[in-house]
DNA sequence: CATTTACCTACTATGTCAATAGGTAAATGA
DNA sequence: TCATTTACCTATTGACATAGTAGGTAAATG
């Protein structure tokens, strides 16, 4: 019942990425020395977000990443559900895992599937906008 | 994210029971057999559970486990604590672990603690008798 | 053209999960 | 009394995911 370190940096990144805002393209020496990771590790999840539309990244002098959107438009659901595969609580709600054959008789998966629904209901109603320091 | 077969084979078996209950034992032979699910597992689980008064046991012949309570006496979130640890979705939350330092600045914090909130709540309105088919 | 940055693939240490293996202890009923 | 049945106990294991590290290449800039 764990969201992995993956999913935490990449909400922490996006979070920097945002609060550091000034138009340009922010390189990720600065976001890992603020936010005191990994860079080797940080960079992997970075390309994962960059495939995905989440950020933009530019190579050289000058380059680093920038938000694709404004931060309102990030909703915490869709950036956790990319870096951690699935939200689900059971591997039998993950759309793409095998079935349960045991599923019609199954006392227990309404209860996983409201949970389900839950989480990610609450966590699509929260954007990154909604993290960051307001005083900015 | 997600809930391990130790959890959920708990709420199984307790179900189980709570389906099954004739006022006598019953044996983990026949619950593993409608479960189909590993003995020596499942015993594992019990040990567990009626070390902390969920389930009664008896040894030798006409023995094994009763429930302690009535079936809405068990709250989900009770029985998943046990058996999981603990529900929190990050560690800092885990009453128990070390503290996070950067635990004033952190900006995911707050969501971190409400989804934590939520999860619990939920699970702490729902009880096994829940659970139960109901037109037994 | 040297420097800076993103981006890529392969590897590894560690830990947890989901069991299995192989017993001992207690209670029963024949 | 004693074989059987059940709970209960400790140690070990295979598989897998996590959280990185190592060592590069590719692109952009000043």
């Amino acid at each position: 019942m764990m969201v992995s370190t993956k999913g935490r940096y990449a909400l922490r990144v996006l979070i920097d990425l945002a609060e550091h805002d000034a138009g340009g393209f922010i390189p990720m020496k600065d976001v890992v020395q603020r936010q005191n990771v990994s860079q080797k590790y940080m960079e992997r999840i970075m390309s994962l977000l960059s495939k995905n539309g989440f950020v933009e990244g530019v190579h050289g002098k000058g380059g680093g990443y920038r938000l694709n959107r404004s931060p309102e438009e990030y909703r915490i659901g869709d950036i956790l559900r990319l870096t951690e595969g699935t939200l689900a609580p059971v591997s039998c709600l993950d759309c793409g895992a095998k079935p349960c054959e045991r599923m019609d008789s199954c006392r227990t998966r309404p209860l996983w599937h409201d949970l389900d629904r839950m989480i990610n209901g609450y966590l699509d109603q929260v954007t990154i906008a909604d993290l960051m320091k307001k005083e900015n």
